[in-house]
RNA sequence: GGAGAGGUGGCUGAGCGGUUGAAAGCGCCGGUCUCGAAAACCGGUUUGGCCGAAAGGUCAACGUGAGUUCAAAUCUCACCCUCUCCGCCA
């Protein structure tokens, strides 16, 4: 949520910066400007009339006290108690629309950030590594899947329906090795604390972080109570301190956290649909931090080094790309998108969205830190895949494909895997 | 799920429908004292909105939301949460 100080002191540049998004949300800034206008103008009223209230009924209070008669005033205050109950409907109803319309509202982008319609204009930052070579044509990951058999798409689909992934032998090891991979890496050497937590997750936590209210249709959400699944641990691990105060010498916070993924992807019907690329279930490992607004920029780029940390100790080629105006999410001022080879797609996928969201939702989720000088601020949230699971996946079975068919994994997993690297067919 | 108890400031814990934004204690911050510290003593110590250049003024908040009333932490209703017991269950 944007500051309605910062909109009501700067449309202009409020405006050409949610422009700059491509989304048509600047349309916004004067509707809000009136509504608050509004808003405040209502309030001096309504306040003004509260003041009245609240001195003529000590006096009442006075008057009755001493056995005299008070019925005058009551009557007239009376009078008053329902101009301020029609007053204060009318903020309510402000207020209202205010937030309703604010909450739909992006963030603005970081002024580093490079204007730009889409995926098309995001700039290549850096490449780490080189494209594997092959003496074979290397296959997709779904014919290595079901030739090794260690991913079972149909069996999956007869389970769920399409978009899951059922993994097996072998296969469901590597999924579980890679997870206490990443959680080892991001606690020992990184500094993050680990986190298990809740995979259902309440409205409030969702509006907290952004995904609701304008995103209601990319989740899965329960029918009998209020709870959705979550889409990415971002969710319950941001809002872990929502509603708290933070002290300054807490900060920066960092948690990494291993969880499902529940997504929809309504909207994305046609793409991507073979494999493991795009699915409505998927494992990932985030890393989450609650930063000192001072130095958010340098976690920022610090969350991506740790990101593009694991695809360096697995030999994985990628580069690193700055998502442009048009491209970015809507909570984040600046992302860092990191995209793995994936040899049998010929295509670099995305693995990892390192961003820094500013203030943008610890202002819905209200988290705050108390700073040196004693005053209340809002924290800068972060957070950053480390990574995505079932692309790593797909990287690491198409870069590591051998010509008989098998896989040889990076030695490094090899402990994760009850020491053995390979996977063939058997 | 059923029965009961309860939700007040960083914590413990008072609170009669009316000078209670809220006693008291603890904690914390500042000061006095001290070579220094402790103790003691003094002072301070929730958050947000609105008006204002500021000083300051004012409104709101005692789990959440409605309601009764001139006036609600205090009364009524609904919901949420915690605890105890029972049931069920990995």
């Amino acid at each position: 949520m944007l500051d309605i100080k910062l909109i009501r002191d700067n449309p202009d540049a409020v405006r050409q910066r949610l422009a700059d998004r491509g989304r048509g949300d600047e349309a916004a800034v004067d509707k809000i400007a009136a509504l608050d206008q509004e808003r405040r103008n209502l309030i001096t009223e309504s306040d003004k009339r509260k003041a009245l209230r609240n001195a003529v009924s000590k006096e009442i209070g006075a008057l009755k006290s001493k056995g005299q008669d008070a019925s005058g005033k009551m009557a007239e205050m009376k009078k008053v108690g329902d101009e301020i109950a029609a007053a204060d409907q009318r903020v309510a109803q402000v207020d209202e629309q205010l937030r309703a319309i604010l909450l739909g509202i992006p963030n603005l982008p970081h002024p580093s950030v490079p204007a730009g319609k889409d995926a098309a204009d995001n700039p290549e930052v850096r490449q780490w590594g080189q494209k594997p070579e092959f003496a074979f044509n290397p296959k997709p990951h779904w014919e290595m899947g079901e030739a090794l058999d260690i991913l079972d798409f149909p069996r999956a689909t007869k389970i769920s329906g399409s978009g899951f992934i059922l993994y097996k032998g072998a296969g469901a090891r590597l999924e579980r090795g890679l997870i206490s991979f990443l959680l080892d890496l991001h606690t020992r050497e990184h500094g993050f604390t680990e986190i298990s937590p809740p995979f259902l997750i309440n409205r409030d936590a969702m509006i907290g972080t952004g995904q609701l209210p304008k995103f209601e249709e990319d989740m899965y959400r329960l029918r009998d109570d209020e709870l959705y699944l979550a889409p990415t641990a971002e969710v319950p691990v941001s809002n872990i301190h929502r509603n708290e105060i933070l002290r300054h010498d807490q900060l920066p916070i960092y948690y990494c956290a291993y969880t499902p993924c529940f997504r929809r992807e309504a909207g994305a019907a046609g793409k991507d649909t073979r494999g493991m690329i795009r699915v409505h279930q998927f494992d990932k490992v985030e890393m989450v931090k609650f930063a000192h607004p001072e130095t958010s920029y340098d976690e920022l780029e610090k969350m991506t080094a740790n990101a593009e940390r694991v695809l360096q100790l697995l030999g994985l080629h990628y580069r690193v790309v700055l998502l442009c105006t048009g491209d970015m999410g809507f909570a984040s001022a600046k992302t860092y998108d990191i995209e793995v080879w994936a040899p049998g797609q010929n295509a670099y996928l995305e693995v990892s969205s390192c961003s820094n969201c500013e203030d943008f939702q610890s202002r819905r989720a209200n988290i705050r830190f108390k700073d040196k000088d004693g005053k209340n601020r809002f924290v800068h949230l972060l957070n950053g895949s480390g990574t995505a699971l079932a692309r790593l996946y797909v990287a690491l079975l198409e870069t590591y494909q051998q010509a008989d068919g098998s896989v040889l994994l990076p030695e490094i997993l090899a402990p994760y895997l009850g020491g053995e690297r390979a996977i063939r067919h058997r």
